[in-house]
DNA sequence: TCGACATATTTAGAAACTTCGATATATGAT
DNA sequence: ATCATATATCGAAGTTTCTAAATATGTCGA
């Protein structure tokens, strides 16, 4: 996983609806869309895209039963975000002046 | 640390301009506003946004010396929200059906 | 005090995000 | 086929975020 991929799944959880999405699914195990809207404050196409946003970047698996989509997090996933970060941060590389469209003055 | 705390945090993070202004901070151990400017694509206006929104969530120390400005990483806290971030998740207490302003049908 | 440098704030427009109502699609039941 | 349920998509309004130009503030040195 890059520093891209890093950062759209901090910014997936970085919403407090979609955060808590995440827990309420992490506690249950695994919740169909309907169940997980029901603990929303919000309407269900709000709901829905909230869903898809976590789904995208991967925080979600959904599994398909019928008329109904189960939602389970997955933790490994998780697990390698909390892991990564502080590495990326610590271990990045030294980076030299970048591009000259600036207005800053050097020293 | 609380959730919405923990959020606030995920969030600062969650854009690539800051996240690589915290990895050029850490690799250096600790730069200068001007110094973090010249590696950065933007101007010296939002680079000070940007900075301020960074250590506004504590990511960034500020030490003044000075006409400058020196930012270091917290990494204390840095590891804390990685730490916290799976126990967050995954120890949520569960919840119940919240408030009924919704469009959802119950089953 | 004045001038130069370093950083912050204000202002404003553009872009992105959030939300919802309406509608569409998909699936199972009748 | 038709209908009801479950979820997704569309379109638009409201809000927030990002960005930069202009300006302000603060600090040092002369």
């Amino acid at each position: 996983m890059d520093d891209a991929q890093l950062i759209k799944v901090l910014k997936a959880l970085a919403h407090p609806q979609r955060f808590r999405m995440v827990q309420d699914i992490a506690a249950a195990g695994e919740l169909s869309c309907g169940q997980v809207g029901e603990t929303c404050p919000t309407s269900q196409p709000t709901t829905s895209h909230h869903m898809k946003i976590l789904s995208d970047v991967g925080l979600l698996r959904v599994r398909q039963d019928g008329k109904h989509r189960f939602l389970s997090v997955d933790r490994e996933l998780l697990d390698r975000v909390s892991a990564l970060l502080p590495i990326r941060i610590a271990s990045a590389p030294a980076r030299k002046p970048a591009a000259p469209p600036r207005r800053q003055r050097a020293r």
